[in-house]
DNA sequence: CGCAGGCCCTGGTAGC
DNA sequence: TGCTACCAGGGCCTGC
């Protein structure tokens, strides 16, 4: 569940905690974490011994660690990683995946996942801007993100407008729980045909995209159980924020009308019948 | 090329 | 009580 507030809330911790040490050994737990990384798991570990953290990155729900190698260690949560900081000699957690030893003796940094959908790997001469994520798109959050261009990519496309926010290379760091408070705020069902949106139905819609990652971020991002947590273990306080994402069947935040929930893309999706119908004409695909 | 759908994975929980 | 089925879902991959 981690989207961007969860990630930049890791983001800012790890920052913290991490730069300007030096790693002095890697210890990969499980192969699977380190998946992405072709050369395996001893080419990982071999390529961040001695290697100094100068930094910590985002751009959606990507996390990168450049080093004083030009290279950087670029990781992603999935639906359950963590990455923590413990004092050394800390007892394994049950789910450890990958653990970075420090030169310092300081505390590590453990990446732990219970479901492995998330990963790292060493992105060669990926310090500015690792190549394996080249293709998604700037988050909104971004300054560079460009509101006019992607009204206007988002526009041409074929699709759902919940399916078009979910799609990372249009725009990134946004998963399932911000796409319905968006799209409940901006009063959009999900299933609206993107090529169907106004100009200024989109910039309203991105400017609710914006709003609900920026005060979900300043809470420290949603939790509903223990997977999503900061590096310390703390969770955030989005979730009584939320007003479509898991309240089926309770009252709607404007109108009071019961949130629905349907099945959308193998997910579930949380709308207001009233405030978000569903729209006359589908998509066309 | 653009889009849709399947798959990966595990712990918690609902239901029988 | 103990078993099974189902659910959470981001990103990669394949196929149309």
């Amino acid at each position: 569940m981690p989207e961007l507030p969860e990630v930049e809330t890791v983001r800012q911790g790890l920052r913290t905690w991490v730069t300007g040490r030096r790693i002095e050994t890697v210890e990969v737990r499980h192969p699977r974490a380190i998946r992405r990384h072709a050369p395996g798991a001893s080419h990982f570990a071999a390529m961040l011994a001695g290697r100094t953290v100068l930094d910590v990155r985002r751009r959606g729900k990507y996390l990168w660690l450049p080093l004083d190698s030009g290279d950087a260690v670029l990781g992603h949560l999935g639906m359950s990683g963590q990455l923590l900081m413990q004092p050394p000699g800390t007892p394994d957690e049950p789910h450890l995946r990958v653990r970075f030893v420090f030169a310092d003796g300081g505390p590590e940094l453990r990446f732990v996942d219970q479901r492995t959908f998330g990963g790292l790997t060493v992105s060669e001469g990926g310090a500015e801007l690792p190549a394996e994520i080249a293709h998604i798109a700037r988050d909104p959050m971004d300054p560079e993100f460009s509101d006019a261009d992607f009204v206007a990519a988002l526009r041409r496309r074929r699709t759902e407008v919940k399916r078009a926010l979910l799609d990372q290379t249009l725009i990134s760091g946004v998963g399932n729980i911000y796409a319905d408070e968006a799209l409940w705020r901006a009063r959009l069902h999900g299933a609206r045909p993107t090529d169907a949106l106004t100009r200024p139905a989109a910039l309203r819609l991105l400017g609710h995209v914006r709003d609900v990652l920026a005060a979900a971020t300043k809470q420290g991002g949603t939790s509903f159980d223990a997977l999503y947590v900061n590096v310390n273990g703390e969770s955030g306080y989005f979730d009584r924020s939320l007003s479509a994402y898991g309240r089926e069947g309770l009252p709607c935040h404007r109108c009071g009308t019961p949130i629905r929930r349907e099945a959308f893309m193998n997910r579930s999706s949380f709308s207001c019948p009233r405030c978000q119908p569903r729209p006359r004409i589908p998509a066309r695909g």
